[in-house]
DNA sequence: CTGTGTGCAAACACTTTGCAGGTGT
DNA sequence: ACACCTGCAAAGTGTTTGCACACAG
């Protein structure tokens, strides 16, 4: 287990349960969005899929995680990096990521910096969110 | 009903029925995104659910209604404008949206260019989505 | 010991599929 | 007339809620 694991829980004053360690190393682990169900297939039916639907929603309140922006119904959620924390105490998730139609893994590209946008009159940005769709480096053979 | 519902529906060679006219003439009038459940609610149970699930898909397999990226479950769709067929015959969706995170419309913001990007080696880029959450200006009060 | 997390059951919401009958062209 | 569209029923999938018990601190 990554050993962040427990450090980010206690941070966050979460129990340390093992729903939530293995949620958390997944996420640590993989550096992919996940969905729901595809936590649960990494867990193999080891916790109730009820508690998997708390320990995501548990973590998107304490900011562990967030959601990634996807075209299916379903949502994914992915790991916040530190840069979200800005120092101001303002929670954002200004992230890119990139969905691979062939191999459908959405990953986060933290390399790359979202260019800034002028919004209309009137329009107060809070949040923005890239979605980029196309063929990943494994994928394109 | 807008005068460009027919017109629409005729291009694509596709049946002039009441579901399909009322269904175009939401995405005409209304300039926001809509998902299946607001849809619904226009229309006020004129329609089965089930028939404007296959309107929904068969516009989108024809192209004129997109995929609108949204953080919630469900999906959201839009018109596709006139720029989104290219010459060469390439549909594509560069779209910005915006949502209010005080009403939950998602405008398209048709004056905003996604700024060009750098992907890293090995990706390919087919199709982009940028998503501003933030405060619109008739809820900026 | 106490409050919180978990599992189970069930409800709820969203979406798809099959089929019989109706409608546009 | 024929192909395609619609409505109904039902099943499939994703998500939430209530409650009793278990466990972390």
């Amino acid at each position: 287990m990554n050993r962040l694991v427990p450090i980010t829980l206690k941070q966050h004053g979460l129990r340390h349960t093992e729903a939530r360690e293995e949620v958390l190393d997944l996420f640590y682990t993989k550096n992919f969005a996940l969905s729901h169900g595809g936590l649960e297939n990494e867990l193999q039916e080891r916790f109730d899929r009820v508690t998997i639907y708390r320990t995501l929603k548990t973590f998107l309140d304490k900011g562990i995680i967030h959601k990634v922006l996807d075209d299916e119904g379903t949502v994914k959620y992915a790991m916040c990096r530190s840069d979200c924390q800005a120092e101001d105490h303002e929670h954002h998730h200004d992230h890119v990521h990139f969905k691979c139609l062939g191999c459908g893994q959405t990953t986060c590209l933290d390399e790359v910096r979202i260019p800034s946008l002028d919004l209309p009159e009137g329009y107060k940005r809070q949040e923005i969110n890239l979605l980029v769709q196309g063929t990943c480096p494994a994928c394109k053979s």
